[in-house]
DNA sequence: AATTAAAATGTGGACGTACACAAATGGAAA
DNA sequence: TTTCCATTTGTGTACGTCCACATTTTAATT
């Protein structure tokens, strides 16, 4: 049996310890600690060693309290009115705000259209403008946020991403899902166990110019993936569905008319965004039954969908999390001079109706 | 669409800043800010209408630099020789430790022999004796885990449970799974789409004195109300065995025995412990292929398992977040009297081979 | 009115770090 | 040797809170 770990040291190590040690004054060591120069190389190497030695490390609360400067972050993330989700990832910054809002760190949000390229090229203006510390961004529209990632370098302002990521952007972190494997997961979910001979709906949500989010393109790729993998299309009738932001009814017909097509009867749907209740709806005025639906994101709608039985699997992304670890990388970085990692995946969340209750209930007390 | 949030307040509000609105001193704020008493009435009022009304909170990093009192918490669990998964309870612990090591607070560790409850008896000795400000302990054992907290209790010495919940125990908080849903969830996930007609393999892992443990029968109990709601049994062949810690040739012997009886297939097995690694290696031993398996926790040889396709879902519980958050409870609680929960429920996590990764990545760099 | 105890209120130092500024040191030039 | 400058080193205060102790006010008793 192992041993029972005895006590540890209750006094832990100081900068005048050191500096006792050292036989300098706690000046000295604190301009060894934060690289100030100004410091003979024999009196740094000593101290180096004790530090080495004697594993010294800072006490964050002193250091924390002392610690003059003070930062502007922004952060630049789509509107919440049209759909919930961006919110959660707002709420995740707040946290963190407030929690390190002991730092003298400041965060000031805004916000553009997900539909609208113009209105976040609008946005970065005004950001870049600001002329802020690091910017918290999520690069929906590609182009243009490469754009403005050379712009904010241009200015040396850093930035971090969130939710989706772009690999040619040079920026201090990423925090988000992996799309491709939460695409292979969707479709692990939505075939394992389903009855063969059948048709399957995949279906996406577009923009006004036909092209789906960063994000959606990719899982719909993983999706596929896991398809040509399993060679499922030689049991599966595998039908494709754009859908609109706007313009509901239309996508009811065009609903209507895709389902009418099929040779075979349609057991199952996925929809690579967070819509699937709006899926759900369209389903049940169809009155098509039996279905096993797939979708995006713990929105209260999906959640409810979730567990009357419409929806089967919802797949999340801790969007809170999120935000709030990609403000704490900036700390990190910016503040402590810590190293981090740039990319940083999320895990992928599979939620069942019997066990959502209990993931909502602890994210939420996390944030308390 | 939502407006731009301008900045915030820049400089926060501070005790001193409060006593000079009030007319009064630091100190007389401190005593209402902590119920220390001695303030008159109408000061008393006055203060605490300013500190709702500007809604003061107090500076994280100041307060704790300047809190004298040390605390010593034992923690109590089972030794991590047998299998890995208290390991990272520990993990979880130390990592709060070394967080909140600036808090002056330190944490004793004791062990005992999760398959004997003579060793849990014995160290429950050892920690009353020690006297320690609060203790951390896992109720394997009901009976012996209750008379263990009515004993802490007439000393005045307050506990948290981990892991496993026992109702009745009188602690400040429980952090662990939601058992009787994970054993549910195991069901939903070992039935959906499974070939009716087949038999399914129930393993539990006992003690040398038959029992399983306390979240063992949990996990139990809630697959059993699953195969009770959806009449599993009439399409299903359930067949029970019975693993016991020690004598491996034997439950080798035993399931061999079990599955000849088997007048159909076996497609589907399940085992309450995170020992499914130990079953799996049965299982191919017995050449038994295209067997849906499902069993708890993230430990390396079960992950390993996942990844050849040997297990099809892993069911896990982010221990050491476990053994993080209950620190961290007590903290709160003990050192800044907050309000916490009494029952806090982990998320069940559905672990597949190819999300695994990510979540193991994911929950590793949480504890950097 | 004077004395005393009790209650209310104020004061100042400590926590460990950061950083501005003061002081000391050493070497080169006068 | 003195003067000057550059470099190294030391000193002291601030950060916001907690808490022990000192001081003042109030009320009760003689």
């Amino acid at each position: 049996m192992k041993e029972d770990i005895p006590t540890e040291e209750i006094q832990r190590l100081r900068i005048t310890d050191i500096a006792r040690l050292a036989g300098v004054s706690p000046g000295t060591v604190d301009r060894v600690l934060h690289n100030r120069g100004h410091v003979s190389p024999e009196k740094r190497a000593k101290i180096e060693a004790i530090i080495e030695k004697l594993d010294y490390r800072p006490n964050v609360f002193a250091r924390s309290l002392s610690v003059k400067k003070a930062m502007r972050f922004v952060s630049l993330i789509p509107n919440f009115e049209t759909t919930g989700y961006w919110d959660y990832i707002r709420k995740g910054i707040n946290k963190a705000q407030k929690e390190i809002s002991d730092h003298r760190i400041i965060i000031e949000h805004y916000f553009f259209d997900q539909y609208d390229n113009r209105s976040f090229h609008d946005a970065t203006k005004k950001v870049l403008a600001k002329l802020p510390d690091a910017v918290i961004f999520s690069p929906v529209f590609i182009e243009e946020s490469i754009v403005f990632a050379q712009k904010l370098e241009q200015k040396n302002i850093p930035c971090v991403l969130v939710d989706s990521n772009v690999e040619t952007i040079n920026c201090l972190a990423y925090y988000g899902q992996h799309s491709l494997k939460s695409g292979y997961t969707a479709a692990h979910l939505l075939f394992t166990g389903l009855p063969p001979g059948n048709a399957v709906l995949l279906t996406r949500s577009v923009r006004p110019d036909g092209v789906g989010s960063n994000q959606a393109v990719l899982r719909e790729q993983g999706f596929m993936t896991y398809v040509k993998e399993k060679k499922i299309r030689k049991n599966y009738q595998i039908v494709r569905l754009d859908l609109h932001s706007s313009n509901t009814e239309n996508n009811l017909k065009r609903l209507k008319t895709v389902v009418g097509k099929c040779t075979v009867p349609v057991s199952g749907a996925v929809i690579f965004s967070s819509k699937v209740y709006r899926l759900v709806d369209d389903l049940v005025k169809l009155k098509l039954k039996g279905v096993r639906v797939i979708g995006y994101d713990e929105l209260p709608q999906n959640v409810a969908a979730l567990k009357t039985g419409h929806v089967s699997y919802l797949i999340a992304q801790r969007p809170e999390m999120q935000g709030y670890l990609v403000v704490k990388d900036l700390l990190k970085q910016l503040v402590y001079k810590q190293p981090t990692h740039r990319t940083n995946y999320v895990p992928v969340d599979i939620l069942t109706k019997e066990i959502v209750d209990e993931y909502l209930q602890f994210n939420q007390r996390l944030n308390e």
